[in-house]
DNA sequence: GACAAGGTGTACCGATCAGTACATATCTTG
DNA sequence: CAAGATATGTACTGATCGGTACACCTTGTC
């Protein structure tokens, strides 16, 4: 049971999961996609739902990984990276592959606050809230709770709006409104 | 053919594909939900997507109603309804049968944009976005456009996280931050 | 080369999917 | 009350769902 058949398989089934969906994907789908047997996917996944998790898991890292380094890159000081998450996200955005968020979509179709999926899903936004917070403890802001919470709202909106109105970037809007708002969180 | 028994079947599905998410929603569990047979509701919607579609609409009537009449009882002028929004939202968010924005859901569900459930979905969008430029306009703000599209973003990330973090009320940090964002569109 | 162990592919399971055929019931109009 | 039309319920279709039984084939070890 190799772990790189495990790897492609996750990696295989997280396109295909947020390119189609959730339930829209059946498990015949990935067969046909990844060409791995239907035994050996069961074999390293108990069910559906545990694949599922798994890519959620991945894409958890992937995501957090592009949106951190590259606005790192595009910045140099804590309160410019906070802006540059923005400009992250509209190079995101701009990607013909692009199809909202993994976890907004996941939290729609699995919507049960106990359920796994939903939970997976609500731990990355947390996440993200937290990078936003350190950054804006680095910058010196104040009520960094607060403005942090405010900042994932403009990304989330932001996110939606930009799956819904594809002719719009609304990271422009979102990034010109995080200025607005740091202003009013400064020591 | 009664007009009544249709308007019921789309209420009634309307709350399950609600609470149960569309492709998790059989049309088997619809007749279960409504006692109403299945040639019935075939004889009203050519379609399963048909009825959706119908939901939807019915959807955009309600919720937009609600909205708007609710933030004008809690206001007196246009800007403070554009302030109380967020409180008609709040008292959204705090309802136990909450979850999340139908129009979200369906456009995750629905990926395609070509597809009329996603089409619908972004049209409800446009208009609550007009909703908003109508009223900075009343209230006599500059550059209504890109305000209203500000306003927008804290609307649905303040949707996404109430969904998906329930113990945190986001509404409360929307309209904070909506009231530094007016702050900097004032003529 | 014999043999066990474990990964793989095929072909299938019952359940459920969206949608329909058809026979029965109910209502409208004479 | 009779006849035609419309609404309804049952029982079904082929397709697909998530998941599995089982035969096959490769591999390491002696």
């Amino acid at each position: 049971m190799s772990a790189s058949k495990r790897d492609e398989l996750v990696q295989k089934a997280l396109k295909v999961f947020y390119q189609e969906g959730f339930h829209a994907t059946g498990m015949d789908k990935l067969v046909a996609e990844t060409k791995i047997s239907k035994t050996s996917m069961y074999k390293h996944f108990r069910t559906k739902e545990d694949l599922i998790l798994a890519t959620l898991r991945l894409r958890d890292e992937q995501f957090r990984n592009f949106m951190i380094r590259r606005a790192q890159e595009l910045s140099s000081t804590p309160e410019e990276e906070i802006l540059a998450v923005f400009d992250a996200l509209s190079e995101w955005f701009k990607e013909d592959k692009f199809k909202s968020c993994m976890f907004i979509k996941a939290s729609s179709e699995y919507q049960n606050p106990e359920h796994p999926i939903h939970a997976v899903s609500a731990e990355h936004k947390r996440l993200i809230k937290v990078y936003f917070k350190e950054l804006a403890d680095k910058a010196g802001l104040k009520n960094t709770e607060e403005l942090s919470r405010k900042i994932l709202l403009l990304k989330e909106g932001a996110i939606v709006i930009a799956h819904l109105h594809r002719d719009i970037d609304p990271s422009i809007d979102a990034k010109e409104a995080v200025k607005a708002l740091i202003d009013t969180h400064r020591a």
